[in-house]
RNA sequence: GGAGGGGUACCAAAGCGGUCAAAUGGGGCGGGCUGUAAACCCGUUGACUUCGGUCUUCGAAAGUUCGAAUCUUUCCCCCUCCA
């Protein structure tokens, strides 16, 4: 493998199959190509778990390339059913526009959006499966492919081995995938799909497709599934999915994430996850005796690229005061109290309950039982208890922890 | 369409008239140890509570009963085999 492209995908391990790496290889190495990924619109944003496709396609611009981001406001509307064992819940078109609208401002903030030759295109797969006629669909399209073949596609062989079911909508949903591919590969000229390893199949049949409409080649490349040393899959947090959207997940808790990556993924994340050269980091891993410096600059260059630098900077600092010196920074959630209510006291199952900070009071019961709630580092015992101006020591606000790693402001205002 | 099996908390799975807010495992959360890591150990895991209890939950609805997750009826959904 020559091509320069290919070959950081390769060291940066995003690589896991291709359909003819060698020949992708040729290709890239004589010209600019076109490459699309697609990304599912069932939520108003992405999570982490799309962040390494997003990763290789700041990857293809930055080595001139052209991507195609393929929303799927059409493929949402049936469900992929590669990877899961149920059904999800059906979207209304509306909802799905609107979640396209959302999951886009994440690209425009990571992406390269000002060099013309390697700006994204978006495409909304909607535009063109909605104007399908069934039975025009059927005979051009359907009759490429066989039901004894789909059957032995992953997304569906598992499926009915665990006897879960399948709906005939959803067993659709790889020929609509694949005939995405044929339509982006006649109208944009894109030779190339991207995806995860779920994605495997459904690629695969896009190529197929490819070859027996129109006698082209197209290629399929798929990037490894990320598995975490504890087994777990990758992207959660505390609070759940980790959202890229910063309404749904601040660039504080964004940063906590990635700090707290657990010491055996580190090098993995810092290749996935940064764009510091391969050799810097390998060299790192060598050097460096604190692994929790390298933690820091993981967090600090994730974190730097989806919500900028000065976010970063931020979320180290109030990290450092919270966790190092037991104070705290101001990135921290805030939670705002008028002064009237302070000073007429609040009970502290109400504050922790109304706030977010607890699901119910008898959860916030439960941890103060469990010595887990302190407020500016004093744990509370008394579930009973009552704050109050006093608490506040003359200062407009106060930090009320749950469990060491949980951290809120209380502000009057 | 016919025959059989099944739907229990976040997931898996026990319970099969009262002692069931429901065993057990996993997961989650908290505590200890540590490094905001892992492993390990401990606690906790429906809601409200004046801590005496009260309320809502075992696919849905109706019923039997002093009393139902457990019995009956109807309905919905899933699975297996046959057509």
């Amino acid at each position: 493998m020559k091509n320069a492209f290919l070959l950081e995908m390769q060291s940066r391990g995003y690589l896991n199959q291709c359909t003819n790496l060698d020949r992708l290889d040729d290709i890239c190495n004589k010209q600019k190509i076109t490459a699309y990924i697609g990304f599912d619109c069932t939520a108003s944003s992405l999570h982490v778990g799309s962040l390494l496709q997003i990763m290789i396609i700041k990857l293809m611009q930055k080595h001139g390339h052209r991507p195609i981001i393929l929303l799927g406001g059409g493929t949402t509307l049936i469900g992929d059913p590669s990877g899961k064992d149920s059904t999800r819940k059906i979207l209304t078109q509306k909802d799905i526009q609107k979640n396209i609208k959302s999951i886009k401002k994440v690209f425009s903030k990571i992406l390269n959006m000002s060099n013309k030759k390697t700006k994204p295109i978006f495409v909304d797969n909607f535009n063109w499966l909605q104007k399908l006629n069934y039975i025009d669909f059927l005979r051009n399209v359907g009759s490429h492919f066989t039901i004894n073949k789909m059957l032995t596609f992953d997304s569906v062989k598992l499926r009915l081995e665990r006897e879960q079911s399948l709906s005939y909508m959803e067993f659709n949903y790889m020929i609509l995938q694949a005939y995405d591919f044929y339509q982006l590969f006649k109208k944009n000229n894109c030779l190339l799909q991207i995806g995860g390893s779920d994605q495997w199949g459904n690629i695969v049949n896009g190529v197929e497709l490819i070859r027996r409409m129109l006698q082209k080649e197209a290629y399929g490349l798929t990037t490894p599934l990320i598995t975490l040393a504890s087994g777990a899959k990758m992207g959660k947090s505390e609070k759940g999915a980790v959202w890229l959207n910063e309404n749904l997940f601040s660039s504080y808790e964004y940063w906590q994430f990635w700090r707290n990556t657990d010491d055996r993924d580190i090098e993995n994340f810092l290749k996935f996850f940064t764009e510091i050269k391969v050799s810097k980091i390998e060299e790192l891993m060598r050097s460096e005796k604190n692994i929790n410096n390298l933690k820091i600059l993981l967090a600090n260059e994730a974190t730097k690229m989806l919500h900028g630098p000065l976010s970063a900077k931020k979320a180290e600092s109030t990290a450092k005061k919270t966790f190092e010196s037991g104070g705290f920074g101001k990135d921290l959630p805030e939670i705002k109290l008028k002064e009237s209510h302070v000073t007429k006291g609040i009970n502290i199952l109400e504050l922790l309950s109304s706030n977010n900070i607890m699901t119910s009071k008898s959860e916030a019961r439960r941890a103060i039982k469990n010595r887990a709630i302190r407020i500016n580092n004093l744990i509370i015992s008394d579930e009973k208890k009552v704050l109050d101006i006093t608490d506040f020591n003359n200062e407009k606000i106060l930090k009320i922890s749950f469990g060491k790693k949980k951290h809120y402001l209380i502000k009057i205002i």
